[in-house]
DNA sequence: GTCTATACAACGATAGAC
DNA sequence: GTCTATCGTTGTATAGAC
């Protein structure tokens, strides 16, 4: 950390080698491990890109180079079966009175194709790695806020983001994890009607 | 939580002796084990109370005896802190347009109580195990429909149990387990303001 | 030769010390 | 207010793979 910081540089010590490395292409990887391990220890504010590029043994700029910036590493850290970014781009655009049943249905329709083993897997790690469940906190408060609540939410954007999750994350669970009946085998329509009033409350909603 | 997946003790052919045993303590243990491994095998219209006294080398009498019959002993197995039972009677009673409120009034003071350790453990078990995620389906199937939508749903009670059940466990999980704020620090009158209106809607609310 | 992964320097923004 | 340190990001030159 201090070693190039401040530090005037002209050191005895032999510089990195620039260029491409001999043999191994592991830069992408060595990325993604040291941004789990520094993104599980400080939380996203709390993790800097040189921290991590230096746990890696690369430059910063790599993260740059290779997944566009801090937030896409933090995604790919995550390592969800979607883009977070792309899926919102695509469902935030239209009515905000009804973009309830738009993320409901690419929330259905993500699931539904991936399966629930990946969901199932993926809830085990958040509920059993404190880790995890930190990362998933970033991810919620940081997705859920800045985006989509920013964009529609007339008040209190915090509080409607953990009411939306807690509404999603719970039909997740129910639907592809414990499989409740009628709930797992409900078609897309059903569940869309059912619950998109009720994430739109949350959303645009009156609140307290 | 108990390890669900622990062996119950094998039975034995050997003629049980009538009357008090003379050291044993541990029937009600066993039982307990037993029930565990024969609820998650087999269901709990599929477990029978001979299985499981049998598998746990006692008479049946004493599932009556210990737990005052086959239910109870199933909510004894789940290791819940409270009795479903008796915290349902005490919320069922009075206007149902306001039994959400009832409800989640109730539930936070529980769990406020218990602390986030216990359920986050409860949610542990039934996220990685197979066994654990059947029994929590079994309870929401009979619990949540039978005594509780059964008295108050105008129709579809299965349909509305399993909603009221993804809002009941994503605000669980999101306030005790993942802890996201402002959710996990806000005060009971907030959130039963903010989640009342739309849990009632899956009470007695209109559904498609 | 081209292509690309890499290192280094530097920019604008921001937060805190003074 | 200024100053400083550090952040994320970008530009660019270079070394090695192709």
């Amino acid at each position: 950390m201090k070693d190039w910081a401040g530090a005037a540089p002209d050191e005895t010590s032999a510089p990195r080698r620039r260029g491409r490395r001999p043999g191994g292409g592991d830069t992408r990887a060595a990325l993604l491990d040291a941004a789990r391990a520094v993104f599980a220890e400080r939380g996203y504010d709390g993790a800097t890109v040189r921290a991590i590029a230096e746990r890696a043994g690369v430059d910063p700029a790599m993260v740059n180079h290779w997944f566009g910036g801090k937030e896409p590493l933090f995604v790919a850290a995550l390592d969800l079966p979607v883009d977070p970014a792309t899926a919102l781009n695509e469902v935030l655009p239209g009515d905000p009175e009804h973009l309830a049943e738009r993320i409901l249905s690419r929330f259905l329709q993500t699931w539904d194709a991936t399966g629930a083993a990946q969901l199932s897997t993926l809830i085990q790690s958040i509920a059993s790695h404190d880790a995890a469940a930190g990362l998933l906190r970033e991810f919620i408060t940081r997705v859920l806020v800045v985006k989509v609540l920013a964009a529609v939410a007339p008040d209190r954007p915090e509080l409607r983001a953990t009411l939306c999750g807690t509404q999603m994350f719970g039909l997740a669970f129910v639907r592809y994890v414990l499989k409740v009946e009628p709930l797992a085998s409900a078609d897309h329509e059903t569940i869309i009607a059912a619950v998109a009033p009720n994430l739109q409350r949350y959303l645009t909603g009156p609140l307290p």
